[in-house]
RNA sequence: UGGGGCGUAGCCAAGCGGUAAGGCAGCGGGUUUUGAUCCCGUCAUGCGUAGGUUCGAAUCCUACCGCCCCAGCCA
């Protein structure tokens, strides 16, 4: 009674829905992610989408993936084709077809033509450098254009030829005319329409003027019937000019703005802009390279769609600016990888172990369990032989009572199989071990062992002959400041130079022969991994590390 | 120095006048054939600061301080 499991307190937004709801303001609630197709989407944009199609499925309405495309010159079919993959990736499924703000061009066109014939809209032939000078500053009013009080007809005449493509890109604009004096600058008398003569990824060259991002999206909002148009924070002040469309044109529906905080996480960066950079001048290889913070990156790296779904709950949805702590994304993962991943084992940095007194031709099939708890998962079989690896880190010559690994003159346990004590390193002309002399103790398969002394831990092993060549990549973080873009420094420069490490000489279990791509494995004492889609191939296996499990003992022996 | 926002623990975040939820991280302990998982415990006399109103303030009022956004023919 007294501990209820406590549900999850209301956001912001689903107090404003419920409101909406119990006020009769809103019967069927619709929402819209509306990304421009000018890049990838990364795990900012998971936070808005997982909001957007969130509250659809909470209230039981809609969810509109809707492609803001009024810029073709930075927009691209690859991005529009990449942006339905990742939302259907994510798990979510939008109402209808994809809708494109093109498909309204024709409607939007006429509404421009409805403000000029109101008076509340004119052309206006200011250059970009003269229209700068006449808006003012933060602290100054701006001053009227001196084509602000054209006549109608010749407006209308203007705007037309604008259309049938008379002028040259830059020479004209058609501005809405609300107040060039406005302290909100959004205001003082914005361009709703100007000329781009580039050949647009949906409507090919039907147009040479497009409608900008603040005449068309509210626009579209009403035309979706979209009750709540959910964007961020930086858009606030653009809400009085979404309103004053929404109040002075036909439109068959008045949708309501609400803004919200972007998601920043710390050692990464969330713009699209920088992460194009990244990709366009090779520092990572691609969009979906496994340390960008891109949903294909990310699931590429071995995230799965619900830990990404997961951390976008556990975040919250609030008005305040945060960074997350890159921390809770790899919780979100660990938690996610640890219940579902099934377990292998593979020794990234192998050291052989030769075990004396096991006979040179014997192969026993140790049997391991698919997952700890989860009797369901399919029982591993694991050859053991004479000859085996183990973890260079697993073993030291000697060692203080913490190292709970193989020691010489100590025993461990051999995961799934026997116990093993270490008698001997042998070295090369170098000095470096190159190889464990080591006893198996008898009978200690699934038992301790019968003279009263247990081995001192557990380390991972794989058999010298019955094993997997394979590559493992290795990542780190892609920046080392936790606030690469903060400062006015260049982003750049903080780039960590060791942030993906490639293992070539790896040795897995024969059981992971038949991993498919992108599937995902704990290799237990080690980290979660997937195997790589880009360069694994049916003779070629490369995993990619996702994340490492929590490890105590690394900071046990730092210090 | 105009306008719009935001300040609750190292991080995220509840709170909506009745005496500071929860999560991440951390720390301590238990279980363990993964130094993982899991379990238990611990972690804000304090809510940007200073006043005020009130029996009572993180919540209301006033002033101040700090941070973010806006002067694209980008979104």
């Amino acid at each position: 009674m007294a501990d209820k499991p406590a549900s999850k307190p209301d956001h912001f937004i689903q107090q404003i829905i419920r409101k909406d709801l119990q006020a009769g303001r809103a019967d069927n609630i619709v929402t819209r992610f509306p990304p421009e197709p000018n890049g990838y989407l990364h795990i900012g944009h998971a936070k808005s989408i997982c909001l957007n199609f969130g509250m659809a499925e909470e209230f039981g309405g809609d969810c509109h993936l809707r492609f803001d495309d009024t810029n073709p010159e930075k927009e691209s079919e690859e991005y529009v084709n990449a942006i339905k993959e990742d939302v259907s990736w994510l798990g979510f499924q939008w109402a209808g077809n994809v809708r494109y703000t093109s498909d309204y061009f024709e409607q939007l066109h006429a509404w421009a033509v409805h403000l000029i014939e109101a008076g509340k809209a004119y052309v206006c032939e200011l250059s970009a450098e003269q229209a700068r000078e006449h808006r003012g500053t933060l602290t100054e009013p701006g001053k009227n254009s001196p084509y602000r009080e054209r006549s109608v007809e010749e407006n209308l005449d203007l705007f037309a030829r604008m259309r049938a493509g008379e002028f040259a890109d830059g020479a004209c604009v058609l501005r809405a005319k609300i107040d060039m004096a406005a302290p909100n600058i959004n205001l003082r008398d914005p361009i709703i329409y100007r000329i781009r003569k580039a050949r647009h990824h949906q409507t090919g060259d039907t147009w040479c003027i497009y409608p900008s991002y603040d005449f068309a999206h509210g626009q579209s909002d009403a035309i979706e019937g979209i009750s709540h148009s959910i964007c961020t924070l930086e858009f606030e002040d653009h809400r009085p000019l979404y309103d004053w469309f929404i109040e002075n044109l036909p439109v068959p529906a008045k949708p309501r703005q609400y803004e919200f905080a972007r998601l920043n996480l710390n050692y990464t960066v969330t713009s699209k802009r920088k992460l194009k950079q990244l990709v366009d001048e090779a520092y990572v290889d691609g969009w979906n390279d496994p340390r960008m913070p891109t949903i294909s990156g990310l699931r590429r790296r071995g995230f799965t769609a619900s830990a990404i779904r997961q951390f976008c709950d556990m975040i919250g949805v609030t008005r305040s600016d945060s960074v997350v702590d890159m921390g809770m994304l790899e919780y979100a993962i660990r938690d996610d990888l640890d219940k579902n991943a099934p377990r292998a084992m593979c020794v990234l940095r192998p050291l052989k172990v030769v075990l004396t007194n096991y006979p040179q031709e014997q192969v026993e099939e140790m049997r391991a369990p698919g997952h700890p708890n989860r009797e369901e998962f399919t029982e591993r079989v694991l050859p053991f032989t004479r000859e085996l690896y183990i973890d260079v880190e697993d073993f030291r010559e000697e060692a203080n009572k913490k190292y709970k690994r193989l020691v010489i003159g100590k025993r461990v346990r051999l995961r799934n199989a026997y116990v093993i004590e270490a008698d001997e390193a042998i070295k090369n002309e170098l000095g470096e071990i190159v190889e464990v002399r080591a006893r198996v103790i008898e009978n200690t398969v699934g038992n301790d062992p019968e003279d009263g002394i247990k081995p001192k831990g557990v380390i991972h092993w794989v058999s010298a002959v019955h094993n997997l060549d394979c590559e493992v990549r290795l990542y780190d973080r892609l920046f080392e400041h936790e606030a690469p873009d903060a400062g006015g420094r260049n982003f750049l420069e903080h780039i960590n130079p060791n942030s993906l490490e490639i293992l070539s000489n790896c040795k897995a279990e024969i059981s992971l022969a038949a991993a498919s791509s992108e599937q995902r494995f704990q290799f237990e004492r080690e980290g979660y991994f997937c195997l790589d889609s880009k360069h694994a191939s049916p003779t070629r296996w490369v995993f990619n590390r996702t994340i490492g499990l929590r490890d105590s003992w690394a900071k046990m022996d730092q210090g």
